[in-house]
RNA sequence: GUGGUUGUAGCUCAGCUGGUUAGAGCGCCUGAUUGUGGUUCAGGAGGUCGCCGGUUCGAAACCGGUCUUCCACCCCA
């Protein structure tokens, strides 16, 4: 039988891992000096958590597992006998694979409320699963890397995490743009207009904005028959970029009042440092119609920037504040504020930048060569002494020249150690750079200082 | 979930409108060669043509189903 992998999920070969865990560790490393916590939760959670969260699109999205045992014998007869399956369901699978990291993360506030201080600020990088039919860069499992702060309203949080939004893809060396929007402006946009009532059509169409341009905006709000004088009342608004034009729009809004307000704030906060990476309030962002109700972010590879043209990369990251997240879960009144960035789309631009770092403290420094079994032994002895020293190190198991060379150069080590038995019966090592060729004979005290730099 | 697309050796792919024992390059293994950095030469192993069923005297090729790949839509990350 020919081996394959479930739909949607693969395999990563040693050098991706390495990659990717470089940007992991990039991305912990910001996070745990603003001081965020990582937590796990359980990669399965209960199917009542988990359903009804993501709306009847993301129940069909949910990978649902069997219960164990006979559970046939406990199936809800009737809808088995009707192949009801959303009936059927309820009766034999209680545990789901988890689809985002942010509704566990509401259930595990509300559990352990006692035991944590608020505001809670934690990460967390964990894989989530959807029943997705996968295409380009979308697959059926994949990395999401979340960082929230809970339990607080203050906009000082918003700065902080554009600004590690800013930390982070400045060490990755990928130049971005950050567009920063409140969903209240939104409001105070379709309020202004005289369609509150038509929010969410307004929202869903101003998101495409990217994708079907002004006129295509245009067309799908009349669909959603939004008068012709509100859609053009929107455009206008969409085409200004300054919060006191938006202050003036607003004047009878006062939800509009407050996105200004707080976005005011926001740059109070975060105007006291300057940015690596432009910063840019788009009144157009939208995030689609998620529970965003205050700031939203959404992260860009800047394609002005130099050798960054060609990146075509919808975007890398995104997040925004929702009230009331454990709501769900029984604990009202706890606002949240989180991020989420997009690590799978991050590598692939890293990859086409080729911003990965060419010599990763992960890789193999040094491999070992032995002429015969008698050196075999010796140079493990010396190997001992290079690992004992801090560097990576490895002995290849066989003597044949021809074999270890291709094994060396396949596994892209930088340097060789050959050791040889010397006629008088002692044993000799000579350092090899494999990119250069140099090649000389020394003490393995030598060898270790050498390899250490 | 809808529409399309892909599947032949470990890898990249040929294989005409159905017709003998299914091929190439690379890789792999063995041996020689090279006083040592993927050399050269010779030989070799490896495929139920994704899987199941059908049409046919005959199927890798045609038809149906199924799984997989990629793409668009829906939605989303």
């Amino acid at each position: 039988m020919k081996p394959s992998t479930p739909k949607g999920t693969r395999d990563f070969l040693p050098a991706q891992v390495v990659k990717r865990n470089y940007i992991f560790d990039t991305i912990k490393s910001v996070f745990i000096k603003y001081g965020y916590q990582a937590i796990e939760t359980p990669t399965m959670e209960k199917l009542s958590t988990l359903m009804g969260k993501y709306g009847d699109e993301g129940d069909k999205l949910l990978f649902k597992i069997l219960n164990n045992g006979d559970y046939l014998a406990d199936a809800n007869e009737d809808a088995l006998n009707n192949k009801d399956s959303n009936k059927v369901l309820s009766s034999i699978a209680s545990k789901g694979l988890r689809y985002d990291l942010t509704v566990p993360f509401a259930r595990f506030v509300v559990m352990h409320q006692n035991d944590i201080a608020f505001p809670f600020k934690r990460y967390q990088i964990q894989p989530v699963w959807r029943a997705d039919r996968p295409q380009k860069g979308r697959y059926r499992e994949f990395y999401q890397c979340d960082v929230d702060i809970v339990g607080s309203d203050s906009l000082l949080y918003e700065a902080e995490l554009v600004q590690m939004y800013d930390e982070v893809f400045t060490n990755l060396g990928i130049k971005t743009i950050i567009k920063v929007n409140n969903r209240k402006i939104l409001f105070g946009m379709a309020e202004a207009a005289g369609i509150a009532n038509q929010f969410m059509d307004m929202t869903v169409a101003i998101d495409k904005l990217d994708k079907i341009g002004e006129q295509g905006v245009k067309d799908e709000m009349e669909r959603k028959g939004i008068s012709t004088e509100a859609i053009s009342n929107i455009l206008k608004m969409l085409n200004m970029s300054t919060l006191t034009e938006f202050e003036t729009a607003f004047a009878n809004s006062e939800t509009g009042l407050k996105g200004v307000e707080e976005l005011r704030t926001f740059h109070q906060y975060f105007d006291l440092k300057t940015p690596y990476n432009k910063v840019e309030f788009t009144p157009t962002l939208a995030r689609g119609l998620s529970y965003y109700t205050g700031c939203i972010f959404e992260v860009e590879v800047d394609t002005n920037a130099e050798g960054q043209e060609k990146v075509k990369m919808g975007s890398i990251g995104g997040g925004g504040r929702y009230d009331d997240l454990t709501a769900n879960f029984g604990l009202k009144g706890v606002s949240g504020v989180g991020v989420s960035f997009g690590a799978a789309r991050i590598y692939d631009v890293m990859e086409e930048l080729d911003l990965f770092p060419k010599n990763n403290a992960s890789e193999l420094k040094v491999l070992f060569l032995a002429e015969n079994q008698q050196a075999h032994i010796q140079a493990f002895g010396l190997l001992n002494q290079v690992r004992s020293a801090g560097i990576n190190a490895a002995l290849y198991p066989e003597f044949k020249y021809k074999k270890q060379v291709k094994y060396a150069t396949s596994i892209n080590v930088p340097y060789m150690v050959m050791v040889e038995q010397t006629e008088d019966g002692t044993v000799q090592a000579e350092l090899r750079n494999v990119a250069t060729k140099d090649r000389t004979v020394m003490h393995i005290d030598e060898i270790i200082e050498q390899l250490k730099d």
